[in-house]
DNA sequence: GTACTGACAGATATTGAAATCTGTCAGTCG
DNA sequence: CGACTGACAGATTTCAATATCTGTCAGTAC
């Protein structure tokens, strides 16, 4: 069926594929096999267990979705605009993935559920880009002086709402952004130097 | 079994039970006209539907979580000071529930996903209720000229980890209450009068 | 020796027949 | 007459048999 050596990167482009058509709930490891042309024990011999082949889907999926925000974080320049442009990023590039193909959104919202690790590490990387985001706000005197940690918490918190996919179906309501902006204003108010 | 006569509450009281006992998927009209003695056509007689009858229970559970709040908001005092014992009430009612019983919990809360319209008359009630708060604030010169509505968007949607049930299965965290006093004192900053 | 296969045991999922449930209503009871 | 029953049709759920899947490993091929 293909002749090129079967690689880790091989075998999970072909179990997006079959995630995608199949979904989370009948997706086997026989079927991404069947999909490389090649016995389900090969599979196994680049990775220990269908929950691993998962995590490592997970892990590519987020990767992707964070580089983004790690740019930005890594730019020069106002910390409060990028801190602005950052959370756009990320509250945009969710809302277009969860409204733009509930299904294949809501597939890799169960496979998260169950990739608890990996996305704990995800997470842990960006709180860290929002913390350094606010620390160096604080450094170059544009925030008051905050506990960058306590903060970025606060800040996180606040806008789960916005980015976090328990709360999906409500970003498509057309006060949305209105809400964000608002609550934006409220807490940049109480983080801006006096 | 019971000579009384047969009442909605009645039927209520039987359909809580059942659902504690038997949870929400198992528990059937059946399971409920048996604990009271009577064939199931009866209990129709009472409620046109197994929807409805568990729409009402939701009722019931919601207006006993509500009615502390309800008297909260209609207290003379401090709006700020009320506010806060608000939030107070709301989350730590809700954490109780959560962390006490999660089993019953989870029970209540996949009934109240079946009964949107029956949970949406509660959010509205409690909405009017913080809109109320902030509004009595901003006339007593506590709060800045904010507009109370979008106000109380924001403050209803910076805490929504913290209230929401979505989220419950963060509130045993043990620095959950510092992470909700940080957010109040950021939040309070940007609303109290300058 | 390295990469892979395919048969196997135990676990999990699917399926279709049987049981139970929901909602209705003609009929019984007091 | 009004409150309740119980039999019924169609929808849904349960259960047990059957099929498929996961993970292992001795064996094949190169």
């Amino acid at each position: 069926m293909n002749d090129e050596a079967l690689t880790p990167e091989r075998i999970l482009e072909a179990a997006e594929d079959v995630l995608r058509r199949y979904g989370p709930a009948k997706a086997t490891v026989v079927d991404v096999s069947r999909a490389l042309g090649v016995s389900h024990g090969s599979v196994y011999r680049h990775f220990p267990s269908k929950a691993a082949l998962r995590d490592a889907v997970v892990e590519r999926w987020l990767a992707r979705s964070g580089s983004p925000l790690a740019k930005i974080a890594a730019e020069k320049g106002k910390a409060a605009k990028r801190l602005r442009r950052w959370f756009d990023t990320l509250i945009a590039g969710k809302r277009e993935r969860a409204l733009g193909d509930p299904e294949l959104f809501a597939t890799y919202l169960a496979l998260a559920k169950e990739a608890r690790e990996v996305v704990k590490a995800y997470v842990d990387v960006r709180f860290a880009e929002l913390e350094t985001l606010i620390a160096e706000g604080v450094a170059a005197g544009e925030f008051r002086r905050v506990n960058a940690k306590s903060a970025a918490q606060v800040v996180w918190d606040a806008t789960t709402r916005f980015h976090n996919p328990a709360h999906a179906s409500e970003w498509a309501r057309p006060d949305i952004d209105d809400a964000f902006d608002d609550l934006w204003k409220l807490l940049m108010q109480g983080l801006a130097a006096a």
